[in-house]
DNA sequence: CATATCCATCGACGATTGTCGATGGCTCAG
DNA sequence: CTGAGCCATCGACAATCGTCGATGGATATG
């Protein structure tokens, strides 16, 4: 990232060109982003990243201070934008993260938990 | 991320306990994710890192379809998080991605703008 | 069956967000 | 000085978000 000189000359009213950005992309990631953009719902993925396991909805009820309806709705925006994967057990449903997560996405959370 | 066993038995009513997360680190993080959510931001960062020099508002808004005190409001958001320094010159400023950029949030950078 | 636990969904509430038009401060050209 | 262009800030608005209590379905125990 070396940093360029500013441009010198520029004419009143006229503007440079952007390099182009793909604006899927930028929707899709966006999404990724604001899934991430919660306090608590971070600190469920990094749980889940963690612990390497499976874990239960009434575990992250006792740990985290919200209620269980809180939870259930951060944990389904998780699985909304594929990040986790739900399984049944008994009366328990166990989440982790998705089993099939985009390289690049494994790549970004690695990145992201320290 | 080996996946191990769910676990097997469990009795009701009683809960294990979650890896520990910290909190600071949550919210700190969820700040940079929150920043980056939204589209237009996440455009304008890629674009300061693809330009690799400093890009003037006025061709953001030219480029983007939106007002200019909106360019301006999300630009003041990535500043906020440390994410871009300003330079004025003349009637025109420039934006550029933060000199002293934490080497992490330069890695997430690079990992997340293909 | 009756009861208790776990969980998702619903409806509601205040808070935050993205967007815009209007305004005013700078800065340069004439 | 005057006018015009660039930009940040303000005030407003609808939309979304995070949170909760209440409800109901599913499942296991007795």
């Amino acid at each position: 990232m070396a940093v360029k000189e500013l441009p010198m000359i520029r004419q009143r009213g006229v503007c440079c060109g952007l390099p182009d950005i793909d604006a899927g992309w930028a929707e899709g990631t966006a999404g990724l982003m604001k899934a991430l953009s919660d306090p608590t719902r971070l600190t469920m993925v990094a749980s889940m990243w963690k612990a390497e396991e499976p874990i239960c909805i009434c575990d992250f009820t006792a740990g985290l201070e919200l209620s269980q309806p809180t939870i259930s709705h951060h944990m389904a925006k998780l699985k909304g934008v594929g990040l986790v994967d739900s399984e049944k057990r008994g009366i328990w449903v166990y989440y982790r993260l998705s089993a099939d997560l985009a390289p690049a996405t494994r790549r970004l959370l690695s990145q992201l938990i320290a």
